[in-house]
DNA sequence: TTGTAAGCGTTATCAT
DNA sequence: ATGATAACGCTTACAA
């Protein structure tokens, strides 16, 4: 490495022929500069190519300017292709540039990852954190919380901690699509059920059940893990205790896009016989055979109103605990 | 704001009874220290719950431990449902993770955004820089590396650029397809091409564009860019200009299964009247009406083996110039 | 083997 | 409005 001596606030200064407190004023946009001093320095700076070293920066002002987002999934499960992760990284990352902060990304799918995630988020190397999907009942939210460092969950953690979190509406984004279902005709109505240890699976359960329930029809229930692979098993579970099931939700559109084609081997015309709902609206959704009515969830707007949320902790506002964004159902052919 | 006040060195220092100075080796794993005296420092930093000023560490050290991953595409076209990026984060996540190095995620697609990277990597707040995805002639991996920061890319750098890369082997595997095409008794063989300004879209052509030649067949290709969209106007296109074609090679899955349902919708059966292959093989390739045959690239893999050859030339090492990920062709029903 | 002390490059507090 | 100067928390010669 040719490791180039980088110029320091020193040689700016020197070269201004100022004090470096004074070039570290105009650097930060401090109004108290005469104009022409603002000049000369910036001259300076351009001339050198200064770059502020931001681990001596960071070392004084005690902030970073970087925010972690922790996945909490297993590696190989972050990045399935329902979208739902590389979406809240697009809206962390898209907000964060607008506050010109740095994006850390990191996985706690492993213990081993987990613990990582904990030394470096409790040790402050990060001025927020923001975690994506909880699994389970993680402490680690809730003690960062009381740590007094900025925390903002996608979904309300499980483990009853007062963290502040945005959350898609699931319950009502499913509600709107079972009662469609209802209005249609459908009797028989099935539910694939996302995992029980997620908000999102617990919800999309939760606002099923009720609607079921309500209209006095059978609840029907098979459990999968938001994949295709869960998806086709639970399919194939459900066909063969409800043989006469009329309609199917399925609690993301990966477990829809497999109850889809299994529906089909076994015989079953897609909506004729049975009508089909998934929920999230990946790309993919539009191209299913026949093209899947699901449930949109904004996604990337998560990821920016989580970031929003967490910005402005840090920066001393109140905010509200919880933030819900809405969902709607999009109809296309399978119902 | 409670900012507990951390404990630092010195603290663990005057309560283990020793020098800062110790506690720092300790902490770094110096083996020049007396066992007890580890022991007794070990249990202060446990007592404590010390925990390292990274700025302070990095100030001195004038390393970061962290690596930054450019995705210099638009936002939001860097998380399209290929999973090409989100393969390439999560490859280079575990390898990160296994040196304890953090990943700083940047978006380069705007134009500020670009400025952002640069100002950020080349003021060496990061020990290393993996870039995904070149699109055109980006200088900033050649300029780079001339500062002496290790840079890997994913594809050879357009530019021409001394700097080293790994890629996916785009000819061998779009030539087993094609070859695969004509053995299979196609004659009439379109291409929908990328995007002629990115290295995987100009190595697929030309992979398709030599073995039709050399085969003394009819070279017909229409442009696309790797997305959904665009593949159905290129399939309508090749449809429209070259009716007797009888296979169709797209140089994206994405592209594949547009035209996929083009041909449907155009009364074409498939494989019977036109054979259809990919590439990226990505979940939905096995879930497409008929499945995708398609070419498999590596793409998790490439992002590991990307941040292993950044990680070698951080520690000084040398390392070839370019290496090669192999590719597969998978046989589905859609040939 | 351990301790002392000199920085690392900023920002912030005081004077001036 | 500007300039000294003291932190910030750590690593690393160099001394002992």
């Amino acid at each position: 490495m040719t490791t180039a001596q980088r110029p320091t606030l020193e040689a700016v200064a020197k070269r201004a022929g100022v004090s470096r407190a004074t070039v570290s004023r105009v650097v930060n946009g401090s109004t108290t500069v005469a104009e022409p001093i603002q000049q000369a320095v910036r001259r300076a700076v351009e001339e050198l190519g200064y770059v502020p070293n931001l681990a001596a920066r960071s070392l004084v002002t005690q902030r970073t300017d970087s925010v972690a987002l922790v996945m909490p999934e297993a590696a190989t499960r972050v990045f399935s292709d329902d979208q739902v992760f590389p979406g809240i990284i697009r809206g962390a990352a898209q907000e964060l540039e607008a506050a010109d902060k740095q994006l850390v990304l990191m996985l706690a799918g492993s213990p081993a990852g987990h613990e990582r995630v904990e030394r470096y988020t409790t040790g402050r190397h990060v001025d927020g954190v923001l975690f994506a999907s909880l699994h389970g009942e993680d402490p680690l939210p809730g003690r960062l919380a009381r740590l007094g460092i900025p925390v903002v969950c996608s979904g309300r953690p499980l483990d009853g901690a007062e963290v502040p979190y945005v959350d898609v509406d699931h319950v009502g984004g499913v509600t709107r699509a079972v009662r469609y279902l209802i209005e249609n005709g459908r009797r028989r109505i099935a539910t694939i059920a996302g995992p029980q240890d997620m908000v999102a699976g617990i919800e999309r359960l939760e606002g099923y059940r009720n609607t079921i329930t309500e209209a006095g029809l059978p609840v029907l229930v098979a459990y999968g893990d938001f994949t295709r692979e869960s998806g086709t098993a639970a399919m194939r579970q459900l066909l063969a205790e409800h043989p006469d099931l009329d309609a199917v939700f399925a609690a993301s559109d990966l477990m829809a896009h497999a109850a889809l084609r299994t529906l089909r081997e076994a015989g079953r015309r897609v909506p004729q016989d049975v009508a089909v709902i998934g929920f999230d609206d990946i790309e993919t959704a539009a191209y299913t055979e026949p093209p899947l009515t699901t449930v949109r969830q904004p996604i990337v707007e998560l990821g920016r109103a989580m970031t929003r949320q967490l910005l402005r902790i840090a920066a001393g506002e109140e905010i509200e605990q919880a933030l819900m964004l809405p969902t709607e159902l999009v109809v296309r052919e399978s119902a």
